[in-house]
DNA sequence: TGAACGATAGTCT
DNA sequence: GACTATCGTTCAC
């Protein structure tokens, strides 16, 4: 049956996130973001992501080891949700590296895999691509907000699981961080090669 | 206490 | 590709 396909898996164990950073911005690709909420399951598999790296990257809101309410989390240990509000939308980021190395894994869209009535429930889309093909449109299809800053990613209800590997992964600079200087051509994004999800 | 600033998305050209 | 709605965070005064 269809179900069983799709039934939720055990979140990945904490020492996967226990990586480089740009390691495991690439070994986040596949994976499965699972959300279990009130409203019901919904999970899509990652399909591009962008690494931050703190101290020495200008486009991280952790630059030169800046320390504010909203960054602390990312001097958290690795796994933790560090969710953050932009314009009228909610990004979610993994926590990443050491205590004290303020890196962070941003998720920039998703491929839908449980729980798309769900999803097109919480976001009205025409096109199947639109449902998450952006961080702050898979936040909203997957019911992510600000409460969820904090969390871990290796427990329920908010977890990321097993998933597939990718054949083949590409790797380019990041999106609309274009007033950072040299940071703005770091080559920190990476996504599924072919994926439609893909944000551009 | 206030002003400037986006790791965006949606609309229009 | 350009323009902007819209609001929490951050920092200056």
């Amino acid at each position: 049956m269809e179900m069983n396909d799709k039934m939720p898996k055990k979140p990945l164990n904490k020492q996967f996130f226990q990586q480089p950073t740009l390691e495991l911005a690439k070994s986040l690709l596949g994976c499965l973001l699972v959300n279990e909420t009130e409203e019901g399951l919904s999970a899509g598999y990652i399909v591009e992501t962008e690494a931050y790296i703190g101290p020495h990257d200008r486009a991280a809101h952790s630059y030169g080891n800046r320390r504010t309410k909203r960054t602390e989390i990312m001097y958290g240990q690795a796994g933790l949700v560090y969710t953050y509000s932009m314009h009228t939308h909610c990004l979610i980021n993994v926590v990443s590296a050491g205590i004290d190395e303020p890196e962070a894994v941003l998720i920039r869209a998703l491929e839908p895999v449980t729980g798309i009535g769900l999803m097109k429930k919480r976001r009205p889309v025409d096109q199947m691509k639109n449902l998450t093909n952006g961080p702050g449109k898979l936040t909203k299809a997957m019911g992510i907000t600000m409460e969820d800053y904090g969390r871990t990613f290796y427990e329920r209800p908010l977890y990321i699981s097993d998933g597939y590997s990718p054949t083949e992964i590409e790797q380019g600079t990041r999106i609309g961080i274009q007033n950072s200087g040299e940071a703005r051509d770091y080559p920190w994004r990476f996504w599924v090669k072919g994926n439609p999800y893909v944000s551009r």
